[in-house]
Parts: C-alpha cells; structure tokens; sequence
DNA sequence: ATATAATTGTGAAATCGGTCACGACTTATT
DNA sequence: AATAAGTCGTGACCGATTTCACAATTATAT
C-alpha cells in the first residue's frame, strides 16, 4: 500500500510507541523529547528519531515532540479508528486467556468469535465471545480476516489450509509447528516454548555484560 | 562463556531447529538435509547451514546431516541433560495456562513455584505447580534465576527489583511495562498486544507478496 | 568404473538495522 | 539582544544478518 518504504523493524516498534505516547497524554504531558521516549520504552533515542522520521518531521528541533500531535499521527497510521475483527481458534489453556482479555481497549483489536472441537465448550460464551463449533468455521467465519492459532501443533496445518480458503490473510499463530501457507498469507510465530528454551540459553552462554533486552 | 561467537540471531534458532531434529528423530529419519529442514522450520537453507557452520562442520557434503548426531549434537548445546527451574509470577490468565503446560516434556525447563498476592490462590496447586504469597518471594526462591512475568503492568517494577535483588539474571516479561533493570539482567519481551497491532499492521500496509513467516 | 545427481561449507556480496555525531533550529535565560 | 541549553533530522558509518553461488565432496545409477 503506502507506506512499504517503513523498515520491518521500525513497524513492529510502532504499537509500543502508540501505547507509551498515549500513556503521555493520559498523564496530561504536552511535549516529549527522544530521550524520554527512550527511557521509557527502553530503545536508543537516535532509533527513536530515525523510526520517527520515516514519517515526515514529526518534531521540533530544540522543542521535541507535541504528544497530542504524536497520538494523532499514530492513531492514524495504525488504523486505530477502525476496529479489527480477530477470530480465535481453539479455546484451551491460552485461548481462554485471550478470551478473558480486552484487546479493545488500547488497541481497537476485537476477538469476535472463537472456535472449538470440543462439544463441552461449543456454545458458550466467554469474555462476551461466541464459542462456535470448529465445522461451523466456514459459516461463521465472515469478513474476518485475521486468526490467533491456539490449538494443538497437529490440527494447526488442517486448520491453517481452512483459513487460507476462507479468505484469512492474518496468522497469528501459537503452535510449536511451522504452518505451511501461500506467500500472500503473512503468519507471526509465538513459540512460548522456544522464547524460555532461548533465554536460558542466552543466559548461559553469553557474558552477563553483553545482555540486552529483546523482543 | 564458551559459545559467544554465535550470532544472536542463530542462538534465538537453534531451540527451533532442536524441536524439528527431535521430530525427525522420532519419525525414525536418519539423515536430512538442510533444504528438508528449511521446507520443515521455515527458514532459507543456506540460512541453516550457516547457522550450523558456526559449531563446526556437522554434515557431510553429498549426504546432508546424520539425525541422530544432529540431536546429540543440539542436545549437549542447550543444555537439555540439565533440568532449569523457572518461576511464575502472576497466576491469572495468562500465568494459570502456562502451569497448565508441561514445558518439562520437550524443553526440560519446569516450572517449580508461582507466586500471587490473590488469597484465594495462594496455597493451592495448579499443574503440579505449588502457589506461594507473593510475601514470601524471597525466601521460596531459591537457586531458580529466572523467571515469567503474568502480573499488572502496574506491578511489575516493584517485583522486578525484588527478583533482582534476590538474584534472578533472566526475565521473561509478559506486561505491557518495559522494566527497568540493571543491564547484567537479561530480559525478553513478549508483547502479545503489540504482536496482533504489528501484524495488522503489515497486512494492511504492505504488498501481499512480500509477506513473511516472522518470529 | 564412470557419469550424474545431491548436498555441504563458505567466500563474497547484498541487505538490513542501529548508532554516532553534528548542523540547524527552538526555547529559555540573562 | 545576545547567549546558552536543548533537541531534532540525517549523512555517514558500522556491525549483524541474510543470501548467492560455487568448488569440493559424497552417494547413486548405469
Ligand atoms: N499453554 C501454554 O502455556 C503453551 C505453551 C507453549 C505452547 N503452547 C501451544 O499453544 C497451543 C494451545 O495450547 P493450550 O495449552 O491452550 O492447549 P489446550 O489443549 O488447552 O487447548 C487446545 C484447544 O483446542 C481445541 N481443539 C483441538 N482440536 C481442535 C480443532 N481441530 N479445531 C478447533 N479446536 C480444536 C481443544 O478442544 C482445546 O480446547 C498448543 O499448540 C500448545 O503447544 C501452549
Ligand atoms: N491475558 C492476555 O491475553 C494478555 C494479553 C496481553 C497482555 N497481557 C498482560 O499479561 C499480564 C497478565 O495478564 P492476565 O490476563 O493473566 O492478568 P490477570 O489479572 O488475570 O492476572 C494477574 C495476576 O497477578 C496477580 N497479582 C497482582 N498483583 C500481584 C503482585 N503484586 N504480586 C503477585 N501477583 C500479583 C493477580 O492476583 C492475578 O492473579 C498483564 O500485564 C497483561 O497486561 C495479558
């Protein structure tokens, strides 16, 4: 679309720097600079003006930066006026979690439906969203086109090929596999098990001096 | 200590590239090669094989590489004879399903203790898991440096200073917050909001055909 | 035995991401 | 009005990571 010259790197910073801009204006802050940006969200503050400037000149030289007119700028980039319908699959231990969570809040995100195999939960409701049977999916499923995979790692290629067909172009997905998807198909891996394996590893192997905060 | 000339971002793969080795492993393959690899995680070939490189030669040319050494091999690596104890703070959504999961069984990682403030939680076991007051942090932690973080954001300076003081070197932080710590701690951000924002993000901002399998 | 196909390991190039450091501009102070 | 302090935007640089592409080696087929 537009703004394909944004560094992948630079677009995944942009939820956070939204959430922290708008904690700003919530505490009734007028102006920020880099640096208190940096501070708070823990990236180097040049980063901060780099990522910023793909933008236009968001800021004043030897003023910073007008926390009103960040929140604008970046409610619109993000698409924050308009909600996104998200559908969940597989109401377990971590889709219930979801389930119970309120991405509406601050991030105009919106768990409309979920599915589920299992006929115990099929028909309730949780956290005000419908629990629909699994066969419904393609019947139910409509206009959404983003998913959160919460499901075994064995159901998630099945699944996955009845998402494409249905027109998701969004994954989010949970399960330890790797899908399998057409290229116009986008998917970002969560593997809460190869985070903690990482980290321990991190810790073990490399000097304590050289630590970093990752994301 | 021994490793550190491994790319960072080999390190964050090598766990991946374990899980999938184990699954040929069990499907009784006995070699592979690292274009089959790279059709199985996802990640380029050429990739795989430079990320192995770095340990040294462990394929041989025309053949591809022996599982059952591969395993051996990556075993030895992430320290997967030796069980890490993890502890979790937070036993709410989120914390309550990941006491559900047995990260013992693939990972060798265990989650030993958990703490809440909730009286109504405190004293109970959840997935073999005993739940402690958050009161006693200091004196049930024991030997475990690291930990999961599944409290309020509000929360999570305050018990983060207190894990740091009592020791724990690594964090995997689950709250919107950006903890602030000393920069000997190592801390992982895993940000689900910002995640799903992200990812909306890229579906609505760039080509379909450049999409990629992120992590 | 020879030819063909498969596959590694790695220099070299390309791409990507992060940081330094400074000129230009704004605001505050005297 | 002049000076000092603060801060952005960005060119230039650096380091990390990915990818290309191929010589070397091994396995397989005839
Ligand atoms: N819980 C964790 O902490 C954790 C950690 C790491 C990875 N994971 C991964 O996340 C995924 C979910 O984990 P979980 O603990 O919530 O598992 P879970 O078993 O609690 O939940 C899975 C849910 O999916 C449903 N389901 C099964 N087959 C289905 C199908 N074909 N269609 C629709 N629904 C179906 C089940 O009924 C169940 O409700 C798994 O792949 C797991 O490996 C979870
Ligand atoms: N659940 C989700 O899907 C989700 C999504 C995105 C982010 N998060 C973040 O993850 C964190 C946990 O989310 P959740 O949904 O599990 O929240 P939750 O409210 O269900 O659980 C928080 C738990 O922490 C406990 N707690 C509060 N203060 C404490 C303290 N000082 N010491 C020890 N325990 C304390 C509470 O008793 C509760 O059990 C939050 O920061 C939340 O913003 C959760």
């Amino acid at each position: 679309m537009d703004h394909n010259k944004i560094p992948q790197a630079t677009a995944k910073r942009l939820p956070l720097y939204y959430r922290f801009i708008n904690n700003l204006n919530h505490q009734g802050k007028k102006r920020v600079s880099s640096k208190e940006l940096s501070d708070a969200v823990k990236v180097d503050s040049a980063t901060i003006r780099r990522d910023f400037s793909y933008f236009g000149a968001l800021g004043k030289k030897g003023y910073g930066y007008n926390v009103e007119y960040l929140l604008g700028f970046f409610r619109k980039t993000l698409d924050q006026d308009e909600t996104t319908d998200v559908a969940l699959i597989g109401v377990g231990n971590l889709g219930t979690a979801f389930l119970h969570y309120n991405f509406m809040k601050n991030n105009n995100i919106l768990i409309k439906m979920a599915f589920d195999s299992d006929p115990e939960k099929v028909g309730t409701t949780i956290g005000d969203v419908p629990v629909y049977h699994i066969a419904d999916l393609e019947k139910k499923l409509d206009g959404v086109n983003v998913a959160i995979l919460t499901i075994p790692a064995s159901e998630a290629d099945g699944i996955t090929d009845r998402l494409v067909a249905e027109g998701i172009t969004g994954i989010l997905n949970f399960t330890p596999a790797r899908i399998t998807v057409p290229e116009y198909i986008r998917v970002h891996h969560i593997d809460l098990a190869v985070e903690l394996q990482a980290l321990v590893y991190f810790l073990k192997h490399y000097p304590l001096e050289e630590t970093k905060q990752l994301d």
